[in-house]
DNA sequence: AGCACGCCGACT
DNA sequence: GTCGGCGTGCTC
C-alpha cells in the first residue's frame, strides 16, 4: 500500500474534511482533510488510514464529511481509504454514541470493542537502510550506536522499529534513530496490514480439455498406462467425482489433502499439476462450521402447545402497541419454541433478528438446534472465537448472508440495517453487564436502544426476570406474558432444605454433606439418575489457615487471601492470577498443621470421591473448562450418562436440559443470601431457581435439595414456593424503602491508585465535590471496598444514587464528569484513575 | 492509550 | 558528560 505524506500541501482549491472515531479513549473530535484523489471514495463509515501523533498510524471510521476546513489548526490528510463498502452503518455510529454518552466513555472505547480487531490494521514501524546513502563517505561522523545500527541494517531487508533497542541493548533509541534519518541514512516507514485472512483450501480438478471428448480421456490414460502411481490418483479423482457422467462437477474439484491424505504421492500429484494434466485452485472457505462438526442431535421437531401458542400470540398482539415485551416463563416451559416460532414471522417479514444470549448458553446443543430450523442463515457469535471467525460473522451479517445471529453481548455491535427483532434470553443475566474494559455497558439495555434505532420490537425472556425488567412490565412500561406452566404438564421440582445446623449437632453431617442431601443422591443413582451439585466457588478452599498461630497465605498484590487448588497443589489469587506452589509448613512459625478452611468445587468432588468410591463425578468450572470445547465435551458426556454426577459453579445453572437429572443439590447459600450488595437476594433466587430447574424432565418430578443453617429465611421461602410474586414484592419494597433501582439509577465511581493515601484522599476530595454539585444525600461514600487492592492498585468507591423521573440523568452525567476532570486537574492527583461505572451490575 | 520531550539522578 | 526513569502534555 502507498502511503502519502500526511504534511503535503494540496495543489486544488477547495477540499473537503472528515470527522474521524479513532479507537482512542479522547474525548475531541478530529478532523483531517481528504487529498483530492482519495475524496470520491471517502463516505460516512469507511475505514480510513490516519497518522495520529507523530508516530502512531490509525484505523479510524469516518464519522461525518464536512465542507469546512478546522479553525485552529492544520488538519493532517487521510493517507488511505480501505473500503469499498461502510464498515459501519449509520446505525451503527447511532448506537455507539448513544452508549458512549450513556456510560460515559469515549465513542472510540466503544469503537475498541465494537468492531473486530480483524477489520482494525496494525501499524508496525520498519527501519531500513537508504540505498542511496554511502557509508563509507559518512563512516566517521557516525556514533557508536549509529554505526552498529547501519552495519546491522546492511545484512537485511528491514527491521521493526520495536526490535532496534535489542540489536543495540539500549532502550531509548529514538535519538540514534532521528539523527540517522537527518543524515538521510536510513528510511522509518509504516508497514499497515489488514489482519484478517480468509481460510482458503486448496483445491485440483481435471483441465477442460480431458472432459470435452471421450477420446481426450481414452488418451489420457493411455499416455499414463506406465504411470502408476499418476494413474491411481487420477482414478482416485474419478471415483470420488463422477465427472465423466457428470462434468459440471469438475469447477468443484477435489480437496488437495483429500488426494495426499489417501496415500497417494504428493510428488505424483505434483507431476501431474506441472504437466497441466490437473490444475490447482483455491476457495475460500468459512471457519465457522467447525465448532458443530463433533455434534449430533436428533431432529428437532415440534409443534407449540396451546399455552405457547397463546403466548405467541399475546405477544404478536403486544407488539401492536409496545415495543418491548418481557416473556417471564417458569423453567422448562419451552420458551426457546417460541423463539423459534416468533423469529421466522420477523424473518419471513424480510426483518433481521438477533438473539442474544449470555456466554455459556450457547453452546453446540444450542447452535445444532437452530441450525436445525433455519439452516445456514443462522450466524452464531461467540466469544470463544477467534478473531477471524468474528470477522467472518461481520462480514456475513453485512452481506446478508446471516438474517439471524445468535450471539453473546458483543453480537450487538455486529452491522445490521434492517433489525426487526430483538430476544434477549436470560434477561436478568449479570454476564449481560460489561464491566472491563469501557465501554461499561449493559447488553440488554443497549439492545432495547439498538431496537429502538430500527425501529424493531424487543422480547425479554427469563424465568427469573431482573427486578428492574419485572418492574417495568409491571408499570406498564413493557408489555408482560407469561408462561406459568411446564411443558408437557412436567411439575415444578420439590425444595427440600437440610438443615445444617440441626444436622452438625445431631453429628449426622459427613463433612460437608448433609445425611439429607447425602441419601438423596445415593437414592437417584440406585435409579440410575444423574445428580447436579451446585457450589459457587471454585478451588479447593477459599484460604489455608495455620492452627499453631493463625497464620493465612495472602496475595502480594491484593487484598486477598490466596484459594487452594488441590488438583496442580498450588494457592492462586483468583483476581490478579497470581500463583505459588502451596506451602507444606506454616510460613510464619513452621508448623505443619496448614489447614484448609471453606469450601470450593474442587472439595466437594473430593469428598464425594470417598463417600462414593464407585460414582462417575465430573467437575464443571472455570478451570476445568478452559479450552475451546472442553466445556462442550463435559455437557456431551454428561447428557450420554457417561457421568453421574456433575459438579459445578453457575455454569451447571444456565440453559441445559438434560432427560437424566432427578436430584440438584445446593451448597452454601447462605452465603450468597448475605452478600453485601442490594442485590444479593435477587442473585440468590435467580441461581436456586435457575438451577433448580436442571431437575426433572417430562413427567417424573425432580428434586432440590438445598443446605442452609436456617431454612426460615424469607427469601428462602419464597424459592420453595416457585413464588417469584412474592420474591419480587418484597423486593420491591426494599428497593423503594433504601433508594435502589429500579427507583434510582446508580453511577458508580471507584477511584484507583498505587498508593493507599492518595486513592483515600482523591476519593474524599471528589465526594466533596460531587456532594456540593450533585446533592448531600445523592453521593454515598466513598467506602473502602471489601477487597481494597487489586493488582496492587487500592480502590475506594463511592456510589451516586440519581431518583428516576426526578434527576435529569444527562444533566447529572456531565455534573458529574466536570467534577471528575476538576479532581484530575489537581496537580496532587495525576495519578489517580478514576472508572466510572453506570448501572453497575 | 501511546508517544515524545524534558528534567532529574547515577553510572561509564 | 550520556543513559534511562518518570512526570507532563499532546495527538487533527
Amino acid at each position: 500500500m502507498l502511503l502519502k505524506d500526511p504534511n503535503q500541501v494540496p495543489e486544488s482549491r477547495t477540499i473537503k474534511y472528515v470527522d474521524v472515531i479513532i479507537p482512542v479513549p479522547i474525548p475531541k473530535r478530529y478532523r483531517y482533510a481528504i487529498p483530492k484523489e482519495l475524496e470520491p471514495y471517502v463516505h460516512i463509515g469507511f475505514r480510513v488510514v490516519v497518522q495520529f501523533g507523530e508516530r502512531r498510524l490509525l484505523t479510524a471510521i469516518v464519522a461525518e464529511v464536512l465542507e469546512n476546513p478546522p479553525e485552529h489548526y492544520q488538519a493532517k490528510y487521510i493517507l488511505d481509504v480501505l473500503d469499498f463498502e461502510p464498515t459501519v452503518n449509520a446505525t451503527q455510529l447511532q448506537l455507539w454514541k448513544w452508549i458512549a454518552d450513556y456510560y460515559m466513555c469515549t465513542v472510540g472505547e466503544v469503537m475498541n470493542i465494537a468492531i473486530p480487531s480483524g477489520l482494525k490494521l496494525t501499524s508496525t514501524s520498519k527501519v531500513q537502510l537508504n540505498p542511496e546513502f554511502n557509508y563509507f563517505e559518512h563512516e566517521m561522523e557516525l556514533n557508536p550506536h549509529e554505526d552498529k545500527l547501519l552495519n546491522h541494517l546492511r545484512g537485511v531487508n528491514a527491521v521493526p522499529y520495536d526490535q532496534v533497542s535489542e540489536i543495540l541493548g539500549i532502550k531509548s533509541v529514538y535519538q540514534v534513530i532521528k539523527s540517522l534519518i537527518k543524515r538521510r541514512a536510513i528510511i522509518l516507514f509504516e508497514e499497515v496490514k489488514e489482519k484478517y485472512k480468509p481460510k482458503k483450501i486448496k483445491k485440483i480438478r481435471l483441465r477442460d480439455a480431458y472432459l470435452e471428448s471421450e477420446q481426450a480421456m481414452e488418451e489420457l490414460f493411455a499416455s499414463l498406462s506406465k504411470k502408476t502411481k499418476q494413474e491411481e490418483i487420477l482414478l482416485k479423482y474419478l471415483s470420488e467425482l463422477p465427472v465423466l457422467s457428470r462434468p459440471e462437477l469438475n469447477r468443484e474439484g477435489l480437496e488437495k489433502t483429500e488426494i495426499t491424505h489417501g496415500g497417494f504421492s504428493t510428488s505424483s500429484l505434483n507431476t501431474l499439476l506441472k504437466n497441466q494434466i490437473f490444475e490447482e485452485f483455491e476457495v475460500v472457505q468459512s471457519r465457522l462450521d467447525e465448532m458443530e462438526e463433533s455434534v449430533t442431535v436428533e431432529a428437532y421437531d415440534f409443534t407449540l402447545n396451546d399455552i405457547q401458542a397463546g403466548a405467541l400470540d399475546d405477544i404478536l398482539e403486544i407488539f401492536k402497541e409496545r415495543d418491548v415485551c418481557l416473556l417471564h416463563g417458569i423453567t422448562g416451559s419451552g420458551k426457546t419454541e417460541v423463539y423459534i416460532e416468533l423469529v421466522k414471522k420477523v424473518l419471513a417479514n424480510g426483518s433481521q433478528v438477533l438473539l442474544m444470549v449470555p456466554e455459556i448458553v450457547l453452546t453446540a446443543q444450542m447452535v445444532v438446534r437452530l441450525r436445525k430450523v433455519f439452516g445456514e442463515s443462522v450466524g452464531i457469535y461467540h466469544s470463544k472465537f477467534s478473531d477471524n471467525e468474528r470477522v467472518e460473522v461481520w462480514k456475513g451479517v453485512a452481506e446478508g448472508k446471516f438474517p439471524f445471529v445468535v450471539g453473546v453481548r458483543s453480537s450487538l455491535f455486529l452491522p445490521f440495517d434492517n433489525l426487526g427483532l430483538v430476544i434477549v434470553d436470560e434477561e436478568h443475566e449479570s454476564s449481560y453487564k460489561q464491566y472491563d474494559p469501557a465501554p461499561r455497558y449493559h447488553a440488554r439495555d443497549m439492545a432495547v436502544v439498538l431496537a429502538k434505532l430500527h425501529h424493531a420490537k424487543v422480547l425479554l425472556g427469563s424465568a427469573t426476570p431482573s427486578v428492574e425488567s419485572y418492574y417495568l412490565a409491571k408499570t406498564q412500561k413493557y408489555g408482560l406474558v407469561e408462561l406459568k406452566q411446564r411443558y408437557g404438564n412436567a411439575q415444578l421440582p420439590a425444595i427440600h432444605f437440610a438443615d445444617i445446623r440441626k444436622e452438625r449437632k445431631r453429628k449426622t453431617m459427613k463433612s460437608e454433606f448433609s445425611s439429607l442431601l447425602l441419601d438423596g443422591i445415593k437414592e437417584s443413582l440406585n435409579l440410575n439418575e444423574q445428580v447436579i451439585l451446585f457450589q459457587n466457588r471454585r478451588g479447593y478452599a477459599p484460604f489455608l489457615t495455620c492452627e499453631e498461630c493463625a497464620w493465612t497465605p495472602k496475595c502480594n498484590q491484593c487484598s486477598v487471601s490466596l484459594t487452594y487448588h488441590m488438583y496442580r497443589n498450588e494457592l492462586r489469587c483468583h483476581y490478579c492470577g497470581y500463583r505459588e506452589p502451596a506451602p507444606k509448613h506454616c510460613i510464619a512459625c513452621g508448623s505443619s498443621k496448614v489447614k484448609t478452611v471453606g469450601v470450593g468445587t474442587e472439595k466437594i468432588e473430593e469428598e464425594l470421591k470417598v463417600l462414593l468410591p464407585e460414582t462417575r463425578i465430573q467437575r464443571m468450572d472455570l478451570d476445568t473448562t478452559k479450552r475451546k470445547y472442553s466445556y462442550q465435551k463435559i455437557i456431551s458426556d454428561f447428557e450420554n450418562q457417561q457421568i453421574d454426577i456433575l459438579i459445578g459453579t453457575q455454569m451447571v445453572s444456565k440453559g441445559l436440559d438434560f432427560d437424566h437429572v432427578s436430584l440438584v443439590g445446593v451448597f452454601d447459600v447462605d452465603r450468597m443470601i448475605h452478600f453485601p450488595d442490594f442485590r444479593s437476594h435477587e442473585r440468590t433466587f435467580q441461581l436456586i431457581t435457575q438451577v433448580s430447574g436442571r431437575a426433572g424432565r417430562r413427567e417424573k418430578l425432580g428434586k432440590v435439595i438445598i443446605q442452609t443453617a436456617n431454612p426460615n429465611q424469607l427469601i428462602l421461602q419464597h424459592v420453595f414456593n416457585h413464588d417469584y410474586w412474592s420474591f419480587f414484592k418484597r423486593e420491591v419494597w426494599e428497593r423503594k424503602q433504601y433508594l435502589y433501582p429500579p427507583f434510582t439509577r446508580i453511577v458508580k465511581l471507584s477511584v484507583k491508585s498505587e498508593s493507599r493515601e492518595l486513592t483515600d484522599h482523591a476519593a474524599e476530595q471528589l465526594a466533596v465535590y460531587l456532594r456540593g454539585r450533585i446533592g448531600q444525600k445523592r453521593v454515598l461514600g466513598p467506602e473502602f471496598p471489601v477487597i481494597d487492592k487489586i493488582r496492587n492498585q487500592y480502590l475506594k468507591d463511592l456510589i451516586v444514587k440519581l431518583e428516576r423521573g426526578k434527576v435529569d440523568l444527562v444533566k447529572a452525567k456531565t455534573l458529574i464528569a466536570e467534577q471528575i476532570e476538576r479532581l484530575r486537574q489537581q496537580k496532587g492527583f495525576r495519578k489517580v484513575y478514576i472508572v466510572v461505572d453506570v448501572d453497575p451490575a
